[in-house]
DNA sequence: GCTCTATTTATGCAAGCGTATAAATACTCC
DNA sequence: GGAGTATTTATACGCTTGCATAAATAGAGC
């Protein structure tokens, strides 16, 4: 009951990593919103719940927390992939197909990673240090992808040298970029399923074998 | 020579048409080099070497600028791919060849063409109009694409109904996107010509016919 | 329970932003 | 060549931004 009524807001102390984390969820909930413009450090903390201040504590600039976040993304959805691959491990090709339908359906292919993703892709151009850390990430990508190809091919009795395996990893990841792209974008001109199944058809078509049955080509 | 050395900018009044062109110009410059961000009215003002009020003269909000901006890429782009139709306008299987090359090298392929594209992507899921500016744009080029690849399977005598050519459409738009996404973030480590080589293949494998000789399938 | 420190709040600042508006001026038309 | 107008400059305002800093406090360790 005292006069001065001007109160503190009272908090409590987390663990570095959880404030950590919070702090990235909440960028990442701005930039999804409202695009990377509307990542202000005001509106990360309110909805991170504190002030604005704590994000100088836990980050020297407010480039470090995007870069941080950028980098959440991406490993977020490559953690989404894999986890698909570990459902269904036995088949390479079954493999394959589950891989490339993952990368095409809920929850990656989404229209918020993309304004993310975009957001950030536009900064890669001005910032080394972006650029380094979305290069990992592609290659990581892409090398993943060429082993299940690779093991696609050799359980079809398909050659699968480096020099082919390494152009058709090319060629596929940018299916599955392009399609990802596309229905991320203009989702809802799409029926249920069509892309990913689009994007199997192509990558059979490229590869030449079948990834649905264990027949092989015909 | 008097005390009052106060000399306003002496300026040149230009057409409306050409000063729209410059100030839009001014703001692709600035989002190339330095992002959304960087392209601030008063910097695309200087750019354009005018002051900044003049950009509401011509523009009500700062906003619509951007979005003319975008507009005027994504303009740009396909007039630069339809002007590698208008090269190569015999074969029709030529023809898709020429649009596809055109579309994986300079000067289409270009970073800062990127991040001009994921700039203003990132806003699309924000921004209505600005949605459905990107919208009109990518239907058209895929339109342009179904009718590029109907023609090419016609040449070459195989089936092309339009539940073909529109899945087949929607492939290779993916292939095209995907492949100059990666020539544009990371186009050193490919070799000249070898994303081109590899859309093309990929191209051919999906739709089962040759783009390079007349002799069709073998 | 007291102390000490890492964590958090609160406040302020200088810079830059988009926009508004009035004054100046280059060009057009008679 | 003089009047009128469309175009351009110049200036200022109100906000928001990222960042700095000092004061407060929650929770651990003795």
């Amino acid at each position: 009951m005292n006069a001065e009524t001007a109160t503190r807001k009272s908090f409590r102390r987390e663990g570095e990593d959880k404030r950590r984390e919070d702090l990235i969820a909440a960028t990442l909930e701005c930039v999804a919103e409202r695009g990377l413009a509307g990542a202000t450090v005001r509106e990360i903390a309110q909805r991170a719940g504190v002030t604005a201040g704590l994000i100088r504590y836990y980050f020297p600039t407010k480039d470090e927390l995007i870069g941080a976040a950028y980098r959440a993304v991406m490993q977020r959805m490559t953690v989404q992939a894999s986890d698909a691959l570990r459902s269904a491990n036995d088949d390479p090709r079954a493999r394959l197909y589950a891989f490339v339908t993952a990368n095409l359906g809920q929850p990656i292919m989404d229209p918020h990673n993309l304004s993310l993703w975009a957001g950030f892709i536009a900064l890669v151009h001005a910032d080394p240090a972006m650029a380094a850390a979305h290069r990992d990430g592609y290659l990581g990508f892409r090398d993943e992808l060429e082993i299940l190809i690779r093991d696609a091919l050799l359980s079809a009795r398909a050659p699968a040298e480096s020099r082919h395996t390494r152009s058709h990893a090319i060629a596929i990841n940018a299916i599955i970029d392009g399609l990802w792209l596309e229905g991320c974008l203009a989702g809802d001109i799409f029926s249920d399923g069509e892309l990913a199944e689009t994007g199997i058809s192509a990558i059979e078509a490229v590869l030449g074998i079948s990834l649905k049955a264990e027949g092989g080509a015909p």
